[in-house]
DNA sequence: CGGCATGTTGACCATATTCAATTGAAGTGG
DNA sequence: CCACTTCAATTGAATATGGTCAACATGCCG
């Protein structure tokens, strides 16, 4: 019920993600701040960069969820990143001056938009800041390869408890309870199913006693059993101690 | 059967790569410089950093191809990404100590292994250097996104043509002749297919009049056939203009 | 109450996998 | 130079997995 808007207290999110890797002064602390001025708000489906459009700017995530996703030729759709509190949408595009991808708010969302230079700006004045960027980068890569091997290699029942604890993985990581504020259609464009599939999918997740839908919320019974049956490895989304100390 | 050792010559790879975009000061060449010495020489198959091994190092690839795998419980490979010549391969491992892919040699090749740390030091001399690392970083992404869609959203015909176009590209761009130095294994564990699947999803693309095999070698008779069948989007590789200058 | 979006189900079909046999090409050693 | 081995590629047959289409159910919101 609650990816919604809040956050009205203007903590920022990027500082206590950074400083769990690294020690930050306060002039980095300022610069980091400075990226999460002016939040706006965007409604369920909202765009904030359409495919295609020309884009200098980026966004820092502070509630509510979105997503990157890509329209094919045939009028398919993929999506590509799943977005969540805390992240910067749009680093890869960082060198484009027009957006690969469309992004847009998957719920009620709160977003800072801030321009690309700034972040060139803090590369200038902070390499620690740089390295910091430069992982949370790597990390979303990481998050990339996940991806391309669970559709890759992995049947459908795998991939979708795959999925499913990515999420679980990544809400726990910052604190949230789990939730899916995604509709099974778009849960086959991010898993390469169709949304017939997905449905099929989750009632033999809920036959074998792993998931559990309750009056419209969806609830993980046996997380163990579904890292089990899905090869998950947690090591690519644990922060520390993986992550190097800087 | 040449992807195989030759840059005799000391000649940096990075060098030209990153003046395309921006212009640098002799002490940012000298920096360059400083990652493509020791060139080391990898047979075929050598492994240059094995999966979950330690690892503080990063590899300057200067001839010769290479990829990155991971291996799943179940004994299934995905091929994660197909590095070639002036490519820096472990980027997204910056981070991490111990390293979530084996990267190894798919040919003979040179590459020059030098410490995780010297791209912090250039960090810290640099931000235009910085700046053109996150660029390549971000390149790398969008090759990953792009491999996202062709496993998600396309069928096993769209993908092969798609892949050879993606690989067509990227060797024009370096000025290398085309070729193909994969076998249709490891083609697979690319592109989420089988082996056998890709066999007869190459004689498809024989029949349409697409490809052709000589004496070994495969020959792209239609690029634009290859472009058209596979959606291919030129955007997401191409160089300037699409990329800022710095 | 009605309308629209989302989810569910069944029947049928398309696509790709698996398994096994065969062919082919590239070394290797006699 | 010719077996002989080995590994990759090819082919066919049977099977599995997931897609498509269409009907129907459900839930939400006005």
């Amino acid at each position: 019920m609650d990816s919604t808007v809040k956050a009205p207290d203007n903590r920022s999110l990027l500082i206590p993600q950074f400083e769990n890797i690294s020690t930050l002064s306060d002039r980095e602390m300022t610069l980091l701040q400075a990226l999460e001025q002016d939040a706006r708000h965007y409604p369920v489906n909202a765009t904030l960069t359409a495919e295609g459009e020309f884009s200098d700017r980026l966004f820092m995530l502070k509630s509510g969820w979105a997503c990157a996703t890509r329209i094919l030729a045939d009028g398919q759709r993929q999506v590509l990143d799943i977005f969540l509190p805390g992240q910067i949408l749009g680093l890869r595009e960082m060198g484009m001056r027009h957006s690969l991808t469309e992004f847009y708010a998957m719920t009620d969302a709160l977003a800072c938009p801030f321009p690309k230079q700034r972040l060139t700006e803090i590369f200038e004045q902070s390499p620690k800041l740089t390295d910091l960027f430069f992982l949370a980068m790597a990390r979303e890569q990481s998050m990339l390869i996940e991806r391309v091997t669970n559709i890759g290699r992995r049947n459908a029942l795998e991939r979708l408890a795959h999925f499913i604890v990515e999420i679980k993985v990544r809400l726990t990581l910052r604190n949230m309870p789990f939730e899916l504020p995604i509709n099974q259609s778009m849960l086959g464009d991010t898993l390469g199913l169709s949304s017939v599939h997905i449905s099929r999918t989750f009632k033999q997740l809920k036959t074998l006693g792993l998931l559990d839908h309750q009056n419209g919320n969806l609830h993980i019974l046996d997380l163990e059993g579904l890292i089990e049956l899905s090869g998950f490895d947690r090591a690519y989304l644990d922060t520390s101690p993986e992550w190097t100390r800087l």
